[in-house]
DNA sequence: TTAAAGTCAATAGA
DNA sequence: TCTATTGACTTTAA
């Protein structure tokens, strides 16, 4: 197992230590190393029980957890997918069995591990997990026998029931967690997937910038004009804060790692990300304070730009452009819209299949076209969001800033306090100290933007309360 | 009760 | 087949 340079081994011997402590409690554990294996691989052993983190296991881990000192997630994460990719483990084994988790899950916390200090104590579960699996020696092995078992398991499966592919399919899903394979099948009453048009996830967007934080009456209104569920725009905004806030948590994590260490920071997708995010979307609408590195890319550019970059459907790219420019807060009310949307409609769409909504032909041109009339016509209050969706002019970061300002300095914060807490249990969980060193360059930084942001935010605060459109610039 | 945090799971893409 | 994305849902926290 690759450990880190530091003591390792020893840090292995303190953790084993630690992890079996809490257990004895509960559990009377006599030998601490099978406590230690017991926990997350709980479904290890027995394939049948891939979800652990039932009874004694799950209650000793969160004691652990509590226990914890500051972890770096980052390195851990790093460490992790390094070990993954080096041995060929996928994150569908790696999470199903140790961390309890699904795929999805396990690679969005791989690829956007959220600083320490930012985590709940359930949040910190997985990297506790994950810094327990790097610190055994036997943690590939273990996995590798895993991906054998199953394969294996999968092979006999696939021989024995031949005839019948659809028990079979079933079968295999279960292999793992089909714990939940509830008897009664229901997929028809699966309701499909929404999925959302890049031009109303623009709209959405654009709708942000104004309102991080909508009303109801412009969730309403978002809805109708969108022709999308009620939930589904509070969802989408659910959602949008919460990942932009991550973007954030990634930036500062990567500017503290580049500025500090900058050298063996590996090239990994980490790497990718970062930069792919700092030219667009969380930067700006993260990176809020403008001025100082304002960079030209708009706020949530990163997907919704490459959603752009992927329709280049003429009229559709044309569409999207005017969206950009708004969101760019270029011009306040000038866009030609409409019209190119609707050609976009016509031909450049790209493929959007939400059905969610079974009244409606749903046309996401159609929607953002009939947005201006009702920003038009909307009440005050609603209209005054709805109109700067159209219109794009951009008010946004206000809000998204003002959450940076918040998290950002907390996320940093850690350097006095919390951070040499225990030092000693530091050591046991064998993770680097850089993260502490980083934080301090990083407050100087921060000071400066929380200062401009801060402006923004008096005045986002300002405007709101009148509830009228201002002119934005920062 | 609301928003945030954490996940799931469908699905798109490589 | 594996990973990344993302809408929806669940749990937690304030």
């Amino acid at each position: 197992a690759p450990e880190s340079p530091m003591s390792s081994s020893e840090s292995v011997k303190s953790l084993t230590e630690l992890v079996q402590q809490p257990c004895p409690a509960i559990e009377t554990s006599k030998d601490g190393k099978s406590q230690e294996s017991s926990e997350p691989p709980a479904s290890e052993s027995q394939s049948t029980t891939p979800l652990p983190l039932s009874g004694h296991s799950a209650l000793s881990i969160q004691e652990l957890v509590a226990m914890s000192p500051e972890l770096d997630t980052y390195g851990i994460t790093k460490r992790v997918k390094e070990v993954l990719t080096d041995n060929n483990l996928g994150q569908r084994l790696f999470g199903e069995t140790i961390l309890g988790l699904t795929q999805g899950s396990v690679s969005d916390l791989l690829a956007r591990p959220k600083p320490w200090h930012k985590l709940s104590l359930k949040g910190r579960e997985p990297f506790v997990r994950m810094q327990l699996w790097l610190n055994d020696p036997n943690n590939v092995e273990k996995l590798m026998d895993m991906k054998r078992m199953e394969k294996k398991a999968y092979m006999k499966r696939r021989h024995s029931s031949v005839s019948d592919s659809q028990s079979c399919e079933s079968s295999s899903a279960g292999i793992d967690y089909s714990q939940g394979a509830s008897p009664q099948p229901q997929h028809q009453l699966k309701k499909p997937r929404v999925v959302l048009a890049p031009e109303e996830k623009e709209a959405l967007k654009r709708a942000y910038q104004q309102k991080p934080y909508p009303s109801p009456k412009t969730i309403e209104e978002l809805a109708t004009q969108l022709n999308l569920k009620t939930s589904t725009v509070i969802n989408w905004f659910h959602n949008y804060r919460s990942r932009i806030r991550r973007e954030l948590f990634i930036e500062e994590i990567q500017a503290g790692s580049q500025s500090q260490a900058g050298s063996s920071d590996s090239p990994s997708a980490r790497s990718s990300r970062a930069a792919h995010s700092s030219e667009g979307d969380s930067c700006d609408g993260v990176d809020a304070e403008g001025p100082p590195e304002g960079k030209p890319s708009g706020p949530e550019a990163d997907e919704f730009s490459n959603a752009a970059a992927k329709s280049q459907g003429g009229p559709a790219e044309a569409a999207f452009e005017a969206g950009e420019e708004a969101l760019r807060g270029a011009r306040p009310s000038e866009r030609a819209e409409p019209e190119s949307l609707e050609d976009t409609d016509d031909e450049g769409r790209p493929r959007a299949p939400r059905q969610s909504s079974p009244a409606a032909p749903q046309r996401p041109g159609d929607a953002l076209e009939t947005l201006p009339n009702s920003a038009t016509e909307g009440d005050a209050s609603t209209s005054a969001a709805s109109t700067s969706v159209l219109t794009g002019e951009s008010s946004y970061k206000s809000k998204e800033s003002s959450e940076k300002i918040s998290s950002v300095p907390s996320t940093s914060s850690t350097p006095g306090a919390g951070s040499q807490k225990s030092n000693s249990l530091q050591s046991l969980f064998g993770f680097s100290e850089a993260a502490s060193s980083r934080n301090t360059r990083d407050s100087s930084l921060r000071k400066k933007k929380a200062a401009n942001l801060n402006n923004i935010i008096h005045r986002l605060e300002k405007a709101a309360s009148r509830e009228e459109a201002v002119e934005w610039e920062f």
